[in-house]
DNA sequence: CTGAAAGCGCTAACAT
DNA sequence: ATGTTAGCGCTTTCAG
């Protein structure tokens, strides 16, 4: 009877239809799902970990992209996508523990996390994107460095050496404020850590001294965080004359802040992002794109890809594109500022 | 050793430890959760169905609203989110059958669907959202027809007689084009059907004979859709005043494509919507707004609750609101259009 | 083509 | 407090 449900072609149409008709008749459901997992050793599922709540997911917009590349490569590969309620907040790892899935993909988690730490416990495979770098793990992401390298050397360029910064949180323990050297050098995102210490080189090589250069954190990544860290930024240094913020949300908070604070974009202040999301695009941020929709896809596949007995991890690294919009220009002096030009 | 696992307090912290520990050494890897699910029947987690591509449903902003209330609900109740590949092209059940869930959350398909079929007969609780209207299942809606018929009193007070209407796809065959009386009689997408029965007793009232209102029908739910069949409209019935589109993403479409053609809008031609999505605000659309977040997470509820044993079944119906936007106003008379007021 | 039986890894009930 | 066992429903193998 098993034959009759999954190999149609081991015994006649006819006696199939009467079996199945059979079996419908007598009220069978057809065979269990979690029963035929656990015999074939397959759950025809890939399993989703991200650091934020799940609802949180769908209102990044990068995040929905992501999820959309990722969503498709399960798809081509017939696979279900089960999206894993890992509270940030809790370390209840129950949830990675009992998820009927043949492997994971892990979204841009801090090194620390514990619920990262059950996924590589669990004997199938796993795909990291973006972050932590660990190095025995597929892993999928951009060269963080040197896409924010190319954003600071654009604003370089233009002359600016007395910049601010606003960026993600570095670590599970909310800091809503200025990040020390310690901490943007210990930071356990390693995308975070990446861009900063690069920015710091950056700047490095015109001689700016980055102990000097304001790091606001914010631990919530909403546009809201993006203003207060402006606002704060603003007060802290007030002849700073760009703001680069690791993220295109952070940036739009920024934006909106300056400007209602009544200063220019970018006469009075040059204002950065990072991601390429469309709502920058259409405001016309100077960011880095990346591409995020691809990053799940790429994700996906690396997972599900049969020439996955090879014994070192595998790694793709994405290409980004420096988007120069109309938010960045010359800084001019304090005393234009003042003054007048 | 079970009990180590899952019953921490069933026995010494301190054995428990030690049990750990020994089955970490020998490199056991936890309870294997397929295992436990077939001995507990129970799956912690809830599959969705789609009527669309999965990855379309990422590009849909009504969509992942009511995602990201359904993964809302589905975290509270530590639940996972299983999103089941069901490609409305194929007739491929498979992923139906083989979806390792505590119960199904059916979003938006047409009443036709054998992925819907598949699912009604598998043997664990189902609420269906928006569409199809199943008497014998739980079911989280809109009053659609309510909804739609206070946004045409809108127009009908504006003085609109005149009317074309955009909508989405009314059956699983394509059809970009004029849909006539008995299609959108016999639609498959109840949502659709509802709709269209609404409008046309709402303008019947006025004595409008909804036999001369041209109905254009588009398969993909894109701005781009919207955009041509706008432009299909106006060229099939130059003397309409108003659009009325039963998604925001076509009048979105239909709104560039008229603008496009050098109409002004209300001016020129009155153009409504439906859902009330960000984009849609954002210009100032007139539409009806529901709350789709709301509508995810309801669902998430009705299938997670423990109240689940009455005999019959439940239904949640939500509140629409109407929002007046700036591209409806009074029409013009053909002769006013062509030789000015 | 059909039937019987082993066993996937776990949990819950029962026995010690 | 710990050890033993039946069986969840399926697939696969082997014998008829």
């Amino acid at each position: 009877m098993s034959n009759a449900y999954n190999r149609p072609d081991q015994l006649s149409p006819e006696l199939r239809k009467r079996v199945l008709d059979t079996a419908r008749r007598l009220g069978y459901p057809g065979p269990d799902p979690v029963a035929r997992s656990l015999r074939t050793r397959k759950a025809g599922a890939v399993g989703l970990l991200l650091t934020e709540n799940l609802s949180y997911a769908f209102r990044d917009p990068a995040a929905v992209g992501f999820l959309e590349g990722l969503a498709l490569a399960c798809e081509d590969a017939g696979h279900g996508l089960l999206l894993i309620p890992a509270n940030p907040e809790h370390e209840d790892v129950a949830a990675v523990h009992s998820a009927g899935v043949d492997g994971f993909v892990v979204y841009s988690v801090p090194d620390d996390d514990p619920h990262l730490a059950a996924v590589m416990e669990r004997p199938v495979p796993a795909v990291i994107c973006d972050q932590p770098n660990l190095s025995e793990v597929d892993r999928v992401g951009i060269d963080d460095g040197a896409a924010i390298k190319g954003l600071a050397r654009h604003l370089i360029e233009l002359g600016h050496r007395k910049i601010g910064v606003i960026c993600m949180r570095l670590a599970r323990t909310r800091n809503d404020g200025p990040a020390s050297s310690e901490r943007q050098v210990n930071a356990h995102f390693h995308v975070q850590r990446a861009r900063l210490a690069a920015l710091s080189e950056a700047f490095a090589e015109v001689g700016v001294d980055w102990e000097q250069v304001p790091v606001i954190e914010r631990f919530d990544h909403t546009p809201e965080s993006g203003g207060s860290a402006a606002a704060q930024l603003m007060e802290l240094d007030p002849e700073i004359t760009a703001v680069m913020c690791t993220s295109d949300i952070l940036a739009l908070g920024a934006l909106s802040e300056v400007r209602r604070q009544g200063r220019r974009v970018p006469q009075d202040l040059t204002i950065t992002g990072f991601d390429g999301i469309d709502d920058a695009e259409r405001v016309g941020l100077t960011t880095v794109r990346q591409p995020v929709m691809e990053k799940g896809r790429a994700a996906g596949r690396l997972l599900l890809d049969a020439g996955e007995s090879t014994g070192k991890p595998r790694e793709v690294v994405l290409d980004t594109q420096l988007v120069p919009g109309s938010t960045a220009g010359a800084p001019r002096s304090v005393e234009e500022r003042w003054f007048g030009p």
